[in-house]
DNA sequence: GTAGGGTTAG
């Protein structure tokens, strides 16, 4: 209800601004608002509201034929991948009469933004060979696109490249050098980085505090919060805080956690916590095993549940093999969001953990009646500067054949060793042959697979999936990591999996 | 960021 309020009073106090603008303008020329005018109002039209005013302007441009303006060009694109509108702002783009590199890094960002990752890089590269001039914002948004792909190859030719050019505003593009090598699961790389800056923004820290959290490394989370607390230079925010108990969480320092929340309540930290500061509370007491206090907390909270909340106290009665809470929070979760797949997902793996079959069967059918939709999984491995990027039960692999001769060779090594399929994993109602090649065909395990056999022995394998990785993929690549000795380092939706001699650092929660 | 593009986010 506010945020709805907020978004009205937003669009108002844009459409004053606006029509002040022109007032002024009209004034000041005694004629008609000029370019400038438009792209400043332009840049203001953000969200739902804003971006409906933004489409009325862009109508009102055409009428002036004032869109030949690089500025206007430029701003109008932005507008529009803002808005998620893509193909909108690359026909914008498209049609521009010239382009310079400000037009040019608003397209690639615009790609960026919406984890059109590929797309961004591919654009850039053509640009580039086009005579595209770069700067420092163009790096950056590379760098998000790069960060998103995990491609730490090309990651380090940008590094080399911005250190040589010697480009103004270093600290954001170290910023986004930090953000890379840690989504690039290089922490020792942004920590140096980190530690050698001349100067810090609260961006640098969060985006370091948020690289450990998201590695689950606790320790070094709580440690870096502490000193940026006695450095007392750069003021927390609710980023920062965010990355500070969603690594206590990741990271088991549940009670440190708290502690710190109970601190943000109090007012220490100058932070108040808002809902997701909520969620990473249940995150944390939902790992630590407190199901029923976790429950109550979202009762108690000053907002509405959301449903990422929910989810995330799923998550914790599936782990914790909360059945009671667990069925009354699946179901009011298909409720609130029927077309995520993920949450039919969890709630079979629930009823399945406790072999309560017609459920699991009955969850499964309510997805057939719904007909959602689930993103298709995928995985994807960086070997020698190049991505290769797998789907579950991939057949166009130029290596294919190798790769499935391979996982057949795997699949009875670990079956010796302990392994055994987690056919819960499996939704579809198909026999247990049947459910295992299902398993085995999982994109994250054809990606380890060739990461085994394309690269020297010992060297680490580093994986990057589309999606949350499932039980399965999860005990598969501990075996990896054990019986070949290698470093795994698996990096889902949400975060990093860093496994080593058949153990994770995320201690199997997730 | 000086009329347009940028870095962190359960």
């Amino acid at each position: 209800m506010n945020r709805l309020l907020l978004k009205w009073i937003g669009t108002l106090l844009i459409l004053i601004w606006f029509l002040v603008t022109l007032w002024l303008h009209d004034l000041a020329t005694v004629t008609e608002p000029n370019e400038f005018t438009f792209a400043t109002v332009l840049s203001s039209c953000t969200g739902t509201f804003g971006f409906e005013l933004g489409r009325q302007i862009h109508s009102l441009i055409i009428k002036r034929t004032l869109d030949t303006h690089i500025f206007v060009g430029s701003s109008l694109l932005d507008m529009y991948a803002k808005a998620g509108r893509i193909h909108e702002a690359r026909e914008v783009f498209e049609s521009l009469l010239e382009r310079d590199v400000v037009s040019c890094t608003a397209i690639i960002s615009g790609y960026a933004q919406l984890g059109l990752d590929a797309e961004a890089l591919e654009l850039f590269r053509r640009l580039n060979l086009e005579g595209m001039s770069s700067n420092y914002v163009t790096y950056a948004s590379v760098l998000t696109a790069l960060s998103g792909l995990a491609a730490l190859d090309l990651g380090k030719q940008v590094h080399n490249h911005v250190l040589r050019c010697k480009l103004p505003f270093y600290v954001v593009l170290q910023n986004s050098l930090i953000d890379m090598y840690s989504k690039c699961g290089n922490l020792i790389y942004s920590r140096r980085i980190f530690d050698n800056m001349p100067e810090r923004t609260v961006i640098s820290w969060n985006a370091m505090l948020v690289g450990y959290s998201k590695h689950g490394m606790g320790r070094e989370v709580v440690e870096l919060y502490k000193l940026m607390r006695n450095e007392n230079k750069i003021k927390p925010d609710s980023v920062t805080l965010l990355g500070v108990l969603s690594g206590c969480s990741h990271g088991g320092m549940e009670n440190v956690g708290l502690e710190i929340f109970e601190e943000m309540v109090n007012g220490k930290d100058g932070v108040k916590p808002d809902i997701e500061h909520y969620g990473c509370v249940v995150d944390l007491l939902g790992r630590a095993g407190r199901v029923e206090e976790a429950f109550e907390f979202i009762k108690k909270m000053p907002f509405e549940p959301t449903a990422a909340l929910w989810g995330s106290l799923l998550g914790a009665c599936k782990v914790h093999s909360n059945i009671d809470i667990g069925e009354f929070v699946g179901h009011r979760l298909l409720e609130i969001e029927p077309e995520n797949a993920g949450n039919y997902v969890i709630l079979s793996n629930l009823y399945a953990s406790t072999g309560r079959w017609e459920d699991v069967r009955m969850v499964r059918d309510l997805m057939l009646k719904k007909a959602v939709k689930k993103e298709p999984g995928r995985s994807w491995i960086e070997v020698d500067q190049t991505l290769h990027s797998f789907h579950a039960i991939d057949r166009s692999h130029p290596r294919r054949e190798e790769v499935f001769a391979k996982m057949k060779e795997l699949s009875i090594k670990f079956k010796e060793a302990g392994y055994v399929p987690d056919l819960s994993c499996v939704l579809h109602d198909v026999d247990e042959e049947q459910k295992e090649k299902i398993l085995l065909g999982h994109s994250e395990k054809l990606a380890l697979t060739f990461g085994l056999i394309s690269t020297s022995e010992r060297a680490p394998l580093r994986v990057i999936k589309n999606l949350r990785t499932c039980v399965d993929c999860h005990n598969f690549a501990k075996f990896v990591s054990k019986i070949y000795m290698r470093e795994v380092y698996l990096r889902d939706k949400n975060r990093f999996h860093h496994i080593s001699m058949g153990v994770c650092s995320c201690g199997d929660y997730w």
